[in-house]
DNA sequence: TTGTTTTGCTCAACCGTTTGCGCTGATTTT
DNA sequence: AAAATCAGCGCAAACGGTTGAGCAAAACAA
């Protein structure tokens, strides 16, 4: 039972060889003849030998480990993402170390510290909604960790990220409301730390502002993605003499709340008020009433395209070559739209 | 910006002292004088010293990594049972190596031999719905890698593992539909190869016969857990003159499919047929059509649960104590029902 | 004073693998 | 036949840290 993994130590002693020429051997070098090299390759095979990568990582400083965290994966947005990125992964050898930040910075943190101690070739990270400081991902990049950001990018230049443009969609958005006759548009943006919550609303009332109405801040709510914070804003929203026939919400599990709100203050979905959101998540089509327009931000799509670049990165890193660019990789959202 | 992560190495050159020392000190032995401790010790927090974990390996034989294998992470069950996994995991500063098999048994292979590669301490794993063979996973305890199942278990004793009894909880499931009133119970299984599968079906088999009614083999359908899978069934169920009064569907996955099958086909749910579940997963909460009861079976519970049992274990290893039991952790499931 | 113990540190081996260099003995060149 | 070349392999250092053994100086006991 206490099968110990062979070394190539073990196979050298067996061959009476000496163990630089088993690794030669295994590497296929020149030097080493044919006779000595099939020997060698022979027994490995027979003993299942595989190098041990954590003794390897001392000379090539690589540890075939990237981390990903990402503020839940529960959501099916991010599962699609990891989904991408962990396939990806298998191709080029690579394993993934997942983390959850819980939308929480601290922990954000605790996660990237145990990435480091671990040594991770790179890091792709989705931010918490509370991460507006970054020195904690500084601190992997000044040890030479490269970093990769998705969705949830910070608004910096010098940073290597993909993301959707927010803004184009979310003009395309109210447009596509508007054309249906809709006027007074709501919005349900979210926390106000995060990029995307910024891109959403500068779209919003660019497209707005441009139909010649004027923006109505009173239509402009915000939640923190949370159930209760939703429904107070749906509250805000409905509770005046004029209340909107259209709402945005900032994504689809914000829609489902925002939704059953309305059920239960007899709001009738899709009657008196059409809901659209962001994301298109597989999930709402078992909802009872999916967003009747949703904007598709191909999570999968993001989460394989980060990879690539990492790879891309690691690959430039240990060919020594200087890293002189800035990834900027953006995505282009499409709106799915249902017929009622 | 090349800083270079500092090692025991430069805080001995830059202090004078050997590298033995540093490497004491900072471990707190007795044997170092308390100036030089001191100094040690400050230099290292200044220089934002820490250990090569990597490095440490080779003499501990420890890597402070656990693999973690799930079918879907997309599913809240199992990213549930990651939330707690996790959670323990950053406890015992251990750090988890996530793989997906996307119920396929080569790739659930695959993964395991990367993990293997990675020198993970442990395995936390619950089976593809294909695995019906268990060699991949033989070949990581006989390399001294501890494996412990969850959920999706195999059917042997010589295994550590923890799931719920689905058994039991299957029996109050179609007594409390009997209660109801129910007679025509289908009953719409999962994958063979499951262990879990067995038990449902044992469970509904031994509770309808109790009741003094023939077991309807024609009320009992099995889903490969994919919709066009689902529908079948269903078509099946509901094609013939006598169709079923109420419908226990694997789990809550199912659910939502075989309700979008009820809508489309203009069978009434909750008045003409009732469906329940298993798992009880928040998601439905959002659903046109939730189970009217659900077979909670506590995902962050059992997650955390396998963790703790793989720490137990490698406690013992480090002890070198022998481990000469199985551990068989069964969580009791809770039938939980709603209020038409 | 001498002998013994304690204190505080260094040396060196080790974990598994890679790699530059050097050493043989055989083959080719001059 | 002597010199140069080359194939085929071994030696040893290095990666970053741990740890048992050893050694000198200081502190203690007799």
């Amino acid at each position: 039972m206490e099968n110990k993994l062979p070394t190539i130590k073990e196979i050298a002693k067996r061959l009476n060889v000496s163990v630089s020429t088993v690794s030669r051997a295994l590497s296929d070098h020149p030097r080493i003849g044919l006779r000595t090299k099939t020997k060698v390759q022979e027994l490995a095979k027979e003993l299942n030998y595989e190098p041990n990568i954590k003794a390897i990582f001392f000379k090539q400083k690589k540890t075939f480990v990237i981390g990903v965290i990402l503020p839940y994966i529960r959501e099916e947005f991010f599962s699609e993402a990891i989904r991408g990125i962990e396939t990806l992964a298998l191709e080029h050898d690579y394993t993934i170390l997942l983390g959850q930040s819980f939308d929480d910075y601290d922990r954000e943190k605790k996660v990237l510290d145990a990435f480091k101690k671990q040594r991770v070739d790179g890091v792709i990270i989705s931010l918490s909604k509370q991460t507006n400081t970054y020195e904690h991902l500084q601190a992997l990049e000044k040890y030479d960790i490269p970093v990769v950001y998705f969705d949830r990018v910070p608004p910096f230049e010098n940073v290597h990220k993909v993301y959707c443009n927010l803004y184009q969609g979310t003009v395309e958005m109210v447009n596509w409301l508007f054309n249906k006759g809709h006027r007074r548009i709501a919005f349900i943006n979210g926390p106000d730390k995060l990029q995307a919550s910024k891109e959403r609303l500068n779209g919003y009332i660019k497209a707005v502002s441009t139909k010649k109405i004027k923006v109505d801040m009173q239509l402009v709510e915000r939640t923190d993605l949370t159930k209760e914070s939703t429904c107070r804003a749906m509250e805000n929203l409905f509770k005046t003499k004029n209340p909107p026939n259209a709402v945005i919400t900032f994504n689809d599990y914000v829609h489902l709340d925002a939704v059953l709100y309305a059920k239960q203050h007899h709001i009738k979905v899709n009657k008196d008020v059409l809901f659209v959101s962001y994301a298109n998540l597989p999930v709402t089509g078992y909802a009872a009433y999916p967003p009747i327009a949703s904007l598709e931000q191909y999570p999968y799509r993001q989460g394989e395209k980060s990879m690539e670049i990492l790879m891309d990165i690691l690959k430039l890193k240990i060919e020594n070559r200087e890293i002189d660019l800035y990834y900027h990789e953006e995505i282009a959202s499409t709106l799915i739209t249902t017929r009622l």
